[in-house]
DNA sequence: ACCATTTTATGACTTAAATCATATAAAATA
DNA sequence: TATTTTATATGATTTAAGTCATAAAATGGT
């Protein structure tokens, strides 16, 4: 998203996270901006019973939970290293002053923050919606278009276990096994050795 | 959200809409951009089964239907009056004019579709993962929060009917009646000669 | 190389919400 | 005012996805 010199420049520090780390809780005040150097980032909330829903799944370059810094409001989800990270922070102030001295960067922050709403339109009407293998072909669909999935000879390989899409999609993992192999059955996507195609 | 003087000075032209017209199309491409001076306007989908799902009700001054603008995609869903509704619109590229002579309407256009995140991050959790009961008291209350519910003795008043309630939560008509019945008796809202207050 | 954990997998059973049917009240319209 | 349409309401039934149980392969750490 946004330059690393220029992060720098704006006091930028770098964080190391470890698999696992907790990087901002749910109902907490935000006060950075984050941004990946590498690794991978989720965004997830938790329900009455524990089950977890994914928001999304952020990587290299990309940056998560500014909307909260716009609006004032507490983080909605919270963020979660997925593999080891690197990330590059800075404070809500200087990430202010960073937009005002940097026009352009408002208009890549709207780009961004657009994509993400589409994204969420589209899942929202799917989740409330569609029926399991319609929700999780449109999951790897979309997944596809936006992520930097690799193309193999049998097709984009989709790097996301069953749970990740459960818990993306809003299903249970024993549904999306079932889905998949459905999905398979009708030709809509290749599963070799356990790993899925599309 | 931007003020409508401005607009006209980029060309911008008043539209008058029926209830039940439709503004524009899911999968047309984006040509203008929207913005309410009076009336309702509802954004939606339809499943397979053609199930309605509402992404959301605009209200006055708000502006509705830009994430694509800047993405170059195009709609993900409808956007449908829900009463007789006054707009005004300009076109995709005096928008970007706009934009760019006044750089003060990027962090407003920011702050809008932050909220609008926020708003789709905190109802994916919710129908994904909550019971019926705690997905309608939670559009609700942030129904309250954000839209302009008219605070009356009883409380709140909740301007939506249960089939609208139920088209935003993902559940059916009956599924909502019964809960906000079930809601009332636990003493969560009120329920005077079939309006809803909080 | 071994053990613990995670991931994928499948069958049996349960359950919560959807569906269907029907009714009445309220609002809109002719 | 009468009549059609929309909104709220409730009971009975169905069903799709969740839950539970169990297992085997794959992965990861020591």
């Amino acid at each position: 998203m946004i330059a690393i010199p220029l992060l720098e420049k704006y006091n930028g520090i770098i964080k190391n996270y470890q698999s696992g780390d907790i990087i901002f809780e749910e109902g907490k005040q935000p006060t950075h901006y984050y941004q990946i150097i590498s690794g991978e980032v989720k965004m997830n909330n938790y329900n009455d019973e524990g089950k977890e829903f994914i928001q999304g799944i952020f990587y290299k370059n990309q940056c998560f939970g500014e909307p909260p810094l716009f609006i004032d409001q507490v983080y909605p989800a919270n963020a979660v290293a997925v593999t080891d990270s690197e990330l590059i922070i800075i404070t809500k102030d200087k990430f202010f002053e960073l937009l005002k001295n940097n026009s352009d960067i408002s208009l890549a922050i709207i780009k961004n923050l657009s994509q993400r709403l589409y994204y969420k339109s589209v899942m929202a009407a799917e989740i409330s919606s569609q029926d399991p293998e319609h929700r999780v072909l449109r999951l790897i669909d979309y997944s596809i278009e936006q992520l930097n999935f690799k193309k193999e000879e049998a097709g984009f390989l989709i790097n996301f276990t069953r749970q990740q899409i459960g818990d993306l999609t809003g299903l249970r993992v024993e549904t999306v096994i079932r889905a998949i192999k459905s999905l398979e059955k009708k030709g809509d996507l290749k599963i070799i050795n356990r790993k899925v195609y599309r």
